[in-house]
DNA sequence: GCCACAATCACATAAAGGTGTGAAGGGTGC
DNA sequence: GCACCCTTCACACCTTTATGTGATTGTGGC
């Protein structure tokens, strides 16, 4: 094989920094460039070390992990970035992935497995948490719906606006729902007046801006 | 522990199939509860069986773990499928997961992390070869954009079809892009007539549901 | 040079959409 | 009962869009 994998590893806690480095520098194929409790000098850091891969805790003191790793891919992009956290929160791990993040491993992650993350990165694949692939995989098929229109819209005008986002003209919006084509006009009003909107265009990008699709 | 998880298994290779009965059968917690070749039977099979997880092959002679992956989510939503493959390719995957599946490995998985995959999903989690998992995580970084409006759409057309787009008016379109609303009519008249529709709205639904976002 | 096409503009007409105003019946809640 | 909202409808008036027809200029290919 070519050249051994340089790792840099940022992680608060000093046992778990040090056990995890201890066994990086062991493993044969890796390279322990460095290990840090905080990312406060992490450019200097990137751009001494040039790792092939970086594990990153989130929960540091300073700068968090989430702060760190869009700075790591703007400037290296082809740095893997292996994020390591206690909580599997959503929030956190949809913002990893948008910013770029390679894995994805909750703290009770064997070490064995760790060292093998690192090698899946830098083979190109993504090693994550089976709790935290299940998510991703949930965002998949359900994409997040922010659903204000509920309680903000009558189930009439929801009606209404399902038929404006599927391009329909007041008139065929009428036949369908059985009603007077004045009706419809009533209905868009109250819409546009509830969403703050005042164009056919302006409700249905609204609409799919917030998720209603 | 509560009961031991029922699987049900369908793979076409009889020494695969053979092998990874017998694992899962002599494995504590895990009770195998059939292993067929092939999906023809599937519906009487499910309801004999009523399995917690069912380890599913795609290519099998006959109908395709793809085809009978959402009969057995449709009839048993709560039943977790791992679907299994020599193949990695994109349209699969996402197929699947589109379909409910709640796991995805490659043939080369040891089938010792077959069993383990088995748990996890029974668990809640999502068990993924890492390479299948880092395809998921780059279509959520880079939704895939379709781009036939690159050469259908000149890129005048292209510059009001994004006005519309951002809910501007005719006016507000030719005072920013600073030619007459005369030339912004006529531009969209050619939109319409490429895109092969005939109101701004359809204009900007097709458009998105073309991916030019 | 000719052709196709992109880009610009003009004038005109009909259809669709947006807004003001008003109103009647049904339902919920206090 | 009364206030409030939802749903329904009507008429009027104006703006925006859609479409027909036609024209000029420039660019690139053959």
């Amino acid at each position: 094989m070519e050249h051994s994998v340089k790792v840099l590893l940022y992680e608060d806690n000093r046992d778990l920094r040090e056990g995890i480095a201890y066994l990086l520098q062991a493993t044969p194929g890796l390279q322990m460039a460095g290990a840090f409790p905080h990312v406060n000098n992490l450019k200097s850091e990137l751009h001494a070390y040039m790792p092939d891969v970086v594990l990153l805790d989130i929960n540091m003191p300073g700068m968090s992990g989430l702060e760190a790793l869009p700075i790591i891919k703007s400037l290296y992009p082809k740095t893997q970035v292996i994020m390591q956290t206690v909580f599997d929160d959503d929030e956190r791990i949809f913002q990893a992935i948008r910013s770029g993040a390679s894995g994805y491993l909750l703290k009770n992650t064997p070490p064995a497995e760790i060292v093998q993350a690192v090698f899946d990165v830098h083979r190109g694949g993504s090693p994550m948490t089976t709790s935290v692939a299940r998510k991703v995989l949930q965002y998949f098929q359900h994409p997040p719906k922010t659903h204000p229109a509920d309680h903000l819209l009558s189930t009439r005008e929801q009606d209404i606006l399902k038929g404006l986002m599927k391009g329909y003209s007041y008139k065929l919006i009428a036949d369908e729902l059985h009603i007077s084509i004045d009706t419809v006009r009533t209905h868009i009003r109250h819409v546009y007046d509830k969403l703050q909107v005042n164009s056919k265009t302006e409700a249905i990008l609204k609409a799919m801006k917030e998720g209603w699709v």
